[in-house]
DNA sequence: TTTATGTATCGCAATATTACGATAATAATA
DNA sequence: TATTATTATCGTAATATTGCGATACATAAA
Protein backbone atom coordinates (compact mmCIF):
# COMPACT_ATOMS: atom_id res chain seq x y z
CA UNK A 1 0.00 0.00 0.00
CA UNK A 2 1.09 3.69 -0.60
CA UNK A 3 2.34 2.87 -3.62
CA UNK A 4 0.94 3.99 -6.92
CA UNK A 5 -0.31 0.87 -9.20
CA UNK A 6 1.37 2.38 -12.10
CA UNK A 7 1.03 -0.99 -13.74
CA UNK A 8 -2.52 -0.87 -13.81
CA UNK A 9 -2.19 2.07 -16.16
CA UNK A 10 -1.16 2.72 -19.63
CA UNK A 11 2.24 4.29 -20.02
CA UNK A 12 0.87 7.05 -21.70
CA UNK A 13 -1.30 7.55 -18.77
CA UNK A 14 1.70 7.36 -16.67
CA UNK A 15 3.72 9.79 -18.25
CA UNK A 16 0.85 12.17 -18.42
CA UNK A 17 0.26 12.37 -14.68
CA UNK A 18 4.32 12.48 -14.26
CA UNK A 19 4.44 15.64 -16.01
CA UNK A 20 0.91 16.72 -13.90
CA UNK A 21 2.65 15.55 -10.81
CA UNK A 22 5.92 17.59 -11.44
CA UNK A 23 3.71 21.11 -12.23
CA UNK A 24 1.90 20.06 -9.21
CA UNK A 25 3.79 21.91 -6.69
CA UNK A 26 3.83 25.51 -6.25
CA UNK A 27 7.46 25.79 -5.56
CA UNK A 28 7.92 24.53 -8.89
CA UNK A 29 5.64 27.06 -10.86
CA UNK A 30 7.37 29.68 -9.15
CA UNK A 31 10.84 28.52 -10.16
CA UNK A 32 9.45 27.90 -13.51
CA UNK A 33 7.27 31.70 -13.31
CA UNK A 34 10.83 33.39 -11.98
CA UNK A 35 13.28 31.74 -14.69
CA UNK A 36 11.26 32.86 -17.29
CA UNK A 37 11.14 36.43 -16.52
CA UNK A 38 15.08 36.71 -17.15
CA UNK A 39 16.22 37.23 -20.34
CA UNK A 40 19.25 35.54 -20.22
CA UNK A 41 19.65 31.98 -17.50
CA UNK A 42 19.85 32.82 -14.04
CA UNK A 43 21.38 30.34 -11.61
CA UNK A 44 20.50 30.27 -8.21
CA UNK A 45 19.26 33.57 -7.06
CA UNK A 46 16.25 31.08 -7.25
CA UNK A 47 17.05 30.85 -3.37
CA UNK A 48 16.70 34.69 -2.76
CA UNK A 49 14.13 35.07 -4.39
CA UNK A 50 11.63 32.08 -3.61
CA UNK A 51 13.03 31.72 -0.30
CA UNK A 52 12.97 28.23 0.37
CA UNK A 53 16.28 26.34 1.83
CA UNK A 54 18.67 25.53 -1.00
CA UNK A 55 18.69 22.04 -0.78
CA UNK A 56 14.93 22.33 -1.31
CA UNK A 57 15.52 24.56 -3.99
CA UNK A 58 18.09 21.98 -5.47
CA UNK A 59 15.96 19.42 -4.94
CA UNK A 60 12.72 20.90 -7.25
CA UNK A 61 15.14 21.72 -9.78
CA UNK A 62 15.79 18.39 -9.79
CA UNK A 63 12.43 17.23 -10.32
CA UNK A 64 11.62 19.75 -12.57
CA UNK A 65 15.17 17.88 -14.69
CA UNK A 66 13.26 14.47 -14.87
CA UNK A 67 10.81 15.30 -17.08
CA UNK A 68 13.29 17.84 -18.95
CA UNK A 69 11.22 21.47 -18.54
CA UNK A 70 14.41 22.68 -17.56
CA UNK A 71 17.92 21.83 -18.43
CA UNK A 72 21.12 22.93 -16.51
CA UNK A 73 24.47 24.06 -18.00
CA UNK A 74 27.71 24.49 -15.66
CA UNK A 75 28.87 27.92 -16.08
CA UNK A 76 32.12 28.54 -13.90
CA UNK A 77 31.09 27.69 -9.90
CA UNK A 78 27.53 28.22 -10.57
CA UNK A 79 24.86 26.31 -12.94
CA UNK A 80 22.77 28.01 -15.34
CA UNK A 81 19.32 26.57 -15.58
CA UNK A 82 16.49 27.69 -18.40
CA UNK A 83 13.11 26.31 -19.43
CA UNK A 84 13.96 23.41 -22.52
CA UNK A 85 11.92 24.99 -24.57
CA UNK A 86 11.64 22.23 -27.33
CA UNK A 87 10.27 20.53 -24.51
CA UNK A 88 8.08 22.99 -22.80
CA UNK A 89 6.48 23.15 -26.13
CA UNK A 90 6.07 19.42 -26.86
CA UNK A 91 4.48 18.99 -23.01
CA UNK A 92 2.14 22.15 -23.51
CA UNK A 93 1.10 19.96 -26.82
CA UNK A 94 0.65 16.53 -24.87
CA UNK A 95 -1.62 18.13 -22.27
CA UNK A 96 -3.70 19.92 -24.88
CA UNK A 97 -3.73 17.06 -27.11
CA UNK A 98 -5.21 15.26 -23.50
CA UNK A 99 -7.58 18.25 -22.59
CA UNK A 100 -9.25 17.96 -26.38
CA UNK A 101 -9.24 14.51 -26.12
CA UNK A 102 -11.16 14.27 -22.92
CA UNK A 103 -14.34 15.73 -23.20
CA UNK A 104 -17.50 14.83 -22.72
CA UNK A 105 -21.68 16.17 -23.34
CA UNK A 106 -23.21 14.71 -20.54
CA UNK A 107 -25.24 15.50 -18.10
CA UNK B 1 8.85 19.59 7.95
CA UNK B 2 7.00 17.75 5.02
CA UNK B 3 4.36 20.47 4.81
CA UNK B 4 4.00 22.33 1.60
CA UNK B 5 4.71 26.42 2.54
CA UNK B 6 2.15 27.78 0.41
CA UNK B 7 1.94 30.95 2.19
CA UNK B 8 5.33 31.59 0.49
CA UNK B 9 3.33 31.36 -2.58
CA UNK B 10 0.92 33.46 -4.90
CA UNK B 11 -2.65 32.38 -4.91
CA UNK B 12 -2.93 31.96 -8.09
CA UNK B 13 0.71 29.89 -7.93
CA UNK B 14 -0.82 27.55 -5.46
CA UNK B 15 -4.46 27.51 -7.31
CA UNK B 16 -2.40 26.30 -10.60
CA UNK B 17 -0.30 24.03 -8.84
CA UNK B 18 -3.67 22.42 -7.37
CA UNK B 19 -4.98 21.86 -10.67
CA UNK B 20 -1.53 19.70 -12.02
CA UNK B 21 -1.54 17.76 -8.54
CA UNK B 22 -4.97 16.61 -9.34
CA UNK B 23 -4.02 15.50 -12.46
CA UNK B 24 -1.02 13.77 -11.30
CA UNK B 25 -2.14 10.66 -10.61
CA UNK B 26 -2.69 7.57 -13.46
CA UNK B 27 -6.15 6.60 -11.83
CA UNK B 28 -7.01 9.72 -12.25
CA UNK B 29 -6.22 10.20 -15.82
CA UNK B 30 -7.92 7.23 -16.29
CA UNK B 31 -10.89 8.30 -14.92
CA UNK B 32 -11.05 11.04 -16.66
CA UNK B 33 -10.95 9.53 -19.85
CA UNK B 34 -13.24 6.82 -19.55
CA UNK B 35 -15.46 9.15 -18.34
CA UNK B 36 -15.64 10.97 -21.30
CA UNK B 37 -15.21 7.68 -23.84
CA UNK B 38 -19.28 6.97 -22.78
CA UNK B 39 -21.66 9.06 -24.55
CA UNK B 40 -23.92 9.55 -21.46
CA UNK B 41 -23.12 9.11 -17.93
CA UNK B 42 -21.75 5.89 -15.97
CA UNK B 43 -21.50 5.55 -12.80
CA UNK B 44 -19.14 3.10 -10.93
CA UNK B 45 -18.54 0.69 -13.46
CA UNK B 46 -15.14 2.35 -12.83
CA UNK B 47 -14.40 0.28 -10.32
CA UNK B 48 -14.50 -2.76 -12.80
CA UNK B 49 -12.97 -0.82 -15.55
CA UNK B 50 -10.24 0.63 -13.63
CA UNK B 51 -9.22 -2.15 -11.38
CA UNK B 52 -8.76 -0.67 -7.91
CA UNK B 53 -11.20 -1.21 -4.80
CA UNK B 54 -14.00 0.99 -4.75
CA UNK B 55 -13.01 2.81 -1.96
CA UNK B 56 -9.76 3.49 -3.98
CA UNK B 57 -12.29 4.56 -6.74
CA UNK B 58 -14.48 7.18 -4.35
CA UNK B 59 -11.47 8.46 -2.99
CA UNK B 60 -9.85 9.66 -7.01
CA UNK B 61 -13.24 10.75 -7.48
CA UNK B 62 -13.19 12.96 -4.57
CA UNK B 63 -10.55 14.61 -5.50
CA UNK B 64 -11.32 15.55 -8.58
CA UNK B 65 -14.84 16.87 -7.59
CA UNK B 66 -12.61 19.07 -5.56
CA UNK B 67 -11.13 21.05 -8.59
CA UNK B 68 -14.79 21.07 -9.90
CA UNK B 69 -13.30 18.79 -12.92
CA UNK B 70 -15.86 16.21 -12.69
CA UNK B 71 -19.69 16.76 -11.17
CA UNK B 72 -21.89 13.65 -9.63
CA UNK B 73 -25.79 14.10 -9.46
CA UNK B 74 -27.56 11.11 -7.96
CA UNK B 75 -29.51 8.92 -10.22
CA UNK B 76 -31.55 6.45 -8.04
CA UNK B 77 -29.18 4.25 -6.32
CA UNK B 78 -26.01 5.15 -7.75
CA UNK B 79 -24.51 8.36 -8.61
CA UNK B 80 -23.76 9.59 -12.46
CA UNK B 81 -19.79 11.06 -12.97
CA UNK B 82 -19.46 13.39 -15.60
CA UNK B 83 -17.14 15.75 -16.43
CA UNK B 84 -17.58 19.38 -16.32
CA UNK B 85 -17.23 20.84 -19.27
CA UNK B 86 -16.92 24.50 -18.92
CA UNK B 87 -14.48 23.69 -15.83
CA UNK B 88 -12.65 21.66 -17.91
CA UNK B 89 -12.00 24.54 -20.73
CA UNK B 90 -11.55 26.91 -18.30
CA UNK B 91 -8.77 25.19 -16.76
CA UNK B 92 -7.50 23.83 -20.12
CA UNK B 93 -7.15 27.59 -20.40
CA UNK B 94 -5.24 28.73 -17.25
CA UNK B 95 -2.56 26.18 -18.31
CA UNK B 96 -2.32 27.27 -21.69
CA UNK B 97 -2.26 30.84 -20.17
CA UNK B 98 0.37 29.21 -18.04
CA UNK B 99 2.39 28.06 -20.76
CA UNK B 100 2.31 30.67 -23.02
CA UNK B 101 3.58 33.23 -20.46
CA UNK B 102 6.16 30.74 -19.16
CA UNK B 103 8.43 30.59 -21.82
CA UNK B 104 12.06 31.80 -22.22
CA UNK B 105 14.92 32.30 -25.00
CA UNK B 106 17.58 31.93 -23.21
CA UNK B 107 20.82 29.09 -23.43
C1' DT C 1 -40.14 -4.38 6.19
C1' DT C 2 -36.27 -6.91 4.64
C1' DT C 3 -32.76 -7.42 1.30
C1' DA C 4 -29.68 -6.06 -2.18
C1' DT C 5 -26.99 -2.57 -4.53
C1' DG C 6 -24.09 1.42 -4.98
C1' DT C 7 -21.41 4.93 -2.80
C1' DA C 8 -18.99 7.55 0.91
C1' DT C 9 -16.31 7.60 4.88
C1' DC C 10 -13.34 5.84 8.66
C1' DG C 11 -9.20 3.88 10.19
C1' DC C 12 -5.06 1.98 9.23
C1' DA C 13 -0.51 0.47 6.97
C1' DA C 14 2.84 1.33 3.51
C1' DT C 15 5.08 4.54 0.93
C1' DA C 16 6.08 9.21 -1.04
C1' DT C 17 6.84 14.04 -0.62
C1' DT C 18 8.50 18.22 1.41
C1' DA C 19 11.82 20.71 3.82
C1' DC C 20 16.16 21.47 5.89
C1' DG C 21 20.78 21.14 8.16
C1' DA C 22 25.08 19.12 7.40
C1' DT C 23 28.35 17.82 4.34
C1' DA C 24 30.62 16.68 0.00
C1' DA C 25 32.11 18.14 -4.42
C1' DT C 26 33.54 21.41 -7.84
C1' DA C 27 35.57 25.44 -9.67
C1' DA C 28 36.97 30.33 -9.39
C1' DT C 29 39.86 33.41 -6.80
C1' DA C 30 43.25 35.17 -3.49
C1' DT D 1 47.78 25.97 -2.14
C1' DA D 2 44.15 27.81 0.76
C1' DT D 3 39.84 30.08 0.65
C1' DT D 4 35.44 31.17 -0.96
C1' DA D 5 31.25 30.52 -3.54
C1' DT D 6 27.90 27.55 -5.64
C1' DT D 7 25.45 23.41 -6.11
C1' DA D 8 24.32 18.45 -5.20
C1' DT D 9 23.53 14.88 -2.15
C1' DC D 10 22.74 12.49 2.30
C1' DG D 11 20.13 11.74 6.33
C1' DT D 12 16.22 12.72 8.88
C1' DA D 13 11.72 14.55 10.69
C1' DA D 14 7.13 15.93 9.65
C1' DT D 15 3.41 15.43 6.83
C1' DA D 16 0.76 13.81 2.71
C1' DT D 17 -0.74 10.35 -0.42
C1' DT D 18 -2.21 5.88 -1.88
C1' DG D 19 -4.79 1.87 -1.26
C1' DC D 20 -7.89 -1.12 1.01
C1' DG D 21 -11.03 -3.54 4.30
C1' DA D 22 -14.75 -2.57 7.18
C1' DT D 23 -18.61 -0.13 7.88
C1' DA D 24 -22.24 3.32 7.49
C1' DC D 25 -25.73 5.22 4.65
C1' DA D 26 -29.14 5.78 1.13
C1' DT D 27 -32.22 4.08 -2.27
C1' DA D 28 -34.39 0.47 -5.14
C1' DA D 29 -36.44 -3.85 -5.28
C1' DA D 30 -38.48 -8.00 -3.31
Amino acid sequence: MGTTKAQMFTERQNELAKFFKVLGHPARIAILQYISTQNSCICSTLVEEIGLAQATISQHLKELKSVDLIKGEIEGKSVCYCINVERWQSIQSELNTFFNNTASNCC
